[in-house]
DNA sequence: CGAAATCTTGAGCAACTCACTAGACAAAAT
DNA sequence: ATTTTGTCTAGTGAGTTGCTCAAGATTTCG
């Protein structure tokens, strides 16, 4: 029941770009030098927040990364999604990607005890994640 | 950010020893078989869970495991975390296994926002499930 | 007593995931 | 053209998950 180090990296490197945010870039060896993150995984990490818009880059001699969305537009919820997937703890629960389960005998039916309780800490995470702004995030520091 | 196949059996073995609970003994592979479980793999759960005070067994002939304390007193939380460890969602704001962060530029200073969100993500996970007992679990199939 | 039924213990294992590494390639600046 | 950056794809070692197997201990019943 943990997140991952790609979401923990991730969260950490989004709170060095939100410093920068509608100001330089940040290039990745500056970024894992300051929060201590592998540099060859951190680029991983920055690419899939690219690919899903949160980040724009530039190559070449001045390159670098940055915030393409304002800190108040960024959920702690969105981030994690994008690099551990989804939040439900399984995933009968999950609204982005309900599967049904395979075994459970209550699949069939009407109710399943296990799906209430699941979908309550399913709920009760996705609402602190969904409203946690990455503006808030990185003013607590 | 998914709880484990341990924990969601074991859950649902403990549905079926509720309903027989102050009555008979159930065998393994009755459990087994009602709720789809494979039995070798639903023993090693229910003797996690022996261990941990919450089921008896009796070998032999007629033997099989109860519950041995009673639904109301059984958590899903105590539940989980025996049989898939702590509840955190990292380990720096886990309050049954804290352990410092050994990379993050945070863990010296006096307050790290990462630890700020996820203490909160994890006191909602814990209250749910901490106050989650069987009874109501069984109750509601 | 002895056989059968049941739990107990420990080991093993294939598949997968995690955290990271490496290397070739593309584009931008000088 | 060369250097500096990001981009992409693949690989890899360690650990975890989900499960299987086999040998043993204990209880009941005939």
């Amino acid at each position: 029941m943990k997140f991952s180090k790609k979401s923990e990296y991730g969260l950490r490197a989004l709170l060095e770009l939100c410093e920068t945010y509608g100001g330089r870039v940040l290039q990745r060896h500056e970024i894992a030098e300051r929060q201590n993150i592998p540099v060859e995984f951190l680029e991983q990490i920055l690419l899939a927040l690219k690919r899903a818009g949160l980040l724009a880059s530039r190559r070449g001699v001045r390159g670098g990364y940055a915030l393409i969305k304002s800190p108040e537009e960024i959920t702690l919820g969105q981030v994690i999604r994008i690099l551990d997937g989804p939040l439900a703890p399984i995933s009968c629960v999950s609204k982005t990607a309900y599967q049904k389960c395979a075994d459970c005998p209550y699949a069939a039916k009407p109710s399943c005890p296990l799906q209430q309780a699941m979908g309550e800490v399913r709920d009760a995470i996705a609402n602190i994640l969904d409203h946690y702004t990455l503006s808030r995030f990185a003013h607590s520091k």
